[in-house]
RNA sequence: UGGAUGGGCCGGAGUGAUCGCUCGUCGGUGCUGCCUCGGCAGCGCGCGGACGAGAGGAAAGUCCGGGCACCCCAGGGCAACGUGCCACCUGAAAAGGUGGGGAUCGGCGGCGCAAGCCCCGGUCACGGACAGUGUCACAGAAAACAUACCGCCGCCUGGCAACAGGAGGUAAGGGUGAAAAGGCGAGGUAAGAGCUCACCGCUCCAACCGCAAGGAAGGAGGCAGGACAAACCCCACGUGGUGCAAGACAAAGCAGGAGAAACGGCCCGCCCUGGCCGCAAAUCCCGCCCCGGCGGGAUGGAUAACUCCGGGUAUUAGUCGCAUCUCUUCGGAGGGCGGGACGGGCAACCGUCCGGCAGACAAAUGAUCACACCAGAGGCCGCAAGGCCCGAGGACAGAACCCGGCUUAUGAAGGCCCAUCCACCUC
RNA sequence: GUCCCCGUAGUUCAAUGGAUAGAACGAGGGUUUCCUAAACUCUAAAUACAGGUUCGAUUCCUGUCGGGGAUA
């Protein structure tokens, strides 16, 4: 959602490997385990820090409550749009976990990002604002 | 020929920019190791970049059929399951298509008094109901070597009579039912009845026609005969099971194992026959070759477990075997398909060559903006026809080993076909 | 992904191919009570959907839809 940048040269990298995503069942029974759970109108986030990362991990769960492949798929890049975008103001060091509720099928992109974003400041793994 | 309405089929969702995702190829660069000092290798193939490629007609449901893989092997019977009119065509098979036969339903259709026959159209999981067994509720007198409730009929007894009773005849009429042992008419009779007759139907035989399913002139029989096999079943034909989470290679560390027999294994279940195995045969592959052998390699080690029987008291080394962790590798991008070129053929089509066709494993196609296109959620003006503003929202839906069908969902723009109605033209 | 199973009142379960589809709890109305509870009584409410076989289908067959289970 941000504007395009003005000079390309200072643009910091907007790319998101697939390497920063979390892929074993053990990582995400361990965040399941921290039971902090906050909840949203389209989003469940859940995380725990670990204090030698150098980058974050994230992981996205969408149930089949959500609907079928087409709608999880769906709802999975738009998320993960959502944290590229934003990826520069997250702080490392933290594992976390979005989990999709069945409402998020139908919610607009914009929204799926406000409700993120609270829930994300929330949980605190925003870098605090820089003041302007 | 044109238009409207309805239905079916094909088709598969615009353009551009920016930032990104997955895979491949090629440079650059960082770190580590080796080293003949210039290269090579590695990094769970780091970091950054260039180029190329990147979901469907149904990718879906998982309803069929194959390929492929494993389960020592081969043959047979039973069981289980599946399929079911005939011919031809396409296909590996499933399946699809064309034509024919039969059944059934329908028609302001034709003939006929009617029954019925013919014609046209729709539908059909359409072998067999004298191989056997079973079921047919309720109603009804009677429901499957039929029966007699109300009736009808004459006879006998009683009675003046109406009528009542008795032993019979009958199945036309009424009534019940999904279904009641041919139909209409005439004769006949006490009343009736295929009892007799005409026509029609039915059963049996059948010239002849047809590749066949089957049809059928004609003859005989006064009528034998219910339905259900998507009830058990019979007949014919077919089918081994499990499924890529199949399976194969590599494989640290830790722990455990290794004999013999009863017997077990051997294509799910039960059984039979043969071959064979339990450390050397069998099966498969490769090579040689005098064609039946030789050599090499691979596979292969009771049970899921408890229990039972027998034997035994050996566990150290080596060897063999097992195959877990795995951001491992393979299986897995082939087969087929469509595109182009050339050649052959009147053509449908066939052949050759070229280049192309996603590939993951917490799973790649998205986001934003702009411009087009389709749209009315909405608002304003107007008596109305209509005009203006605003523009939400863009069909069904996402590959997971591959392929062929079936079914279901949706089918924009554009195109094709069919039916009905209207208009015009020609004969 | 693959392989299986199941759909009956609001809920938990019944019902040889015979329809008026049953029972318990629950819901609603009434009787009783000063008012509730309890008790008694009455009522409503269902075969997932669409076809087919059959005289007749919850049951048999086919196809959709929905739910659940096993499997690394």
């Amino acid at each position: 959602m941000s504007p395009p940048h003005p000079n390309p040269g200072t643009e910091p990298s907007l790319r998101l490997p697939a390497r920063f995503r979390l892929k074993h069942s053990a990582d995400f029974a361990a965040i399941r385990a921290t039971r902090s759970n906050l909840a949203g109108r389209y989003l469940v986030l859940a995380g725990r820090r670990v204090e030698n990362a150098t980058h974050f991990q994230f992981g996205l769960i969408t149930g089949r409550k959500i609907g079928p492949a087409v709608d999880r798929n769906r709802v999975r890049r738009r998320l993960r749009e959502i944290i590229r975008h934003h990826q520069q103001e997250l702080l490392p060091h933290w594992q976390w976990v979005v989990i999709a509720r069945w409402r998020a099928a139908q919610a607009s992109q914009a929204r799926l990002e406000q409700d993120w974003l609270r829930l994300a400041q929330r949980l605190g793994i925003l870098a605090p604002r820089p003041s302007p």
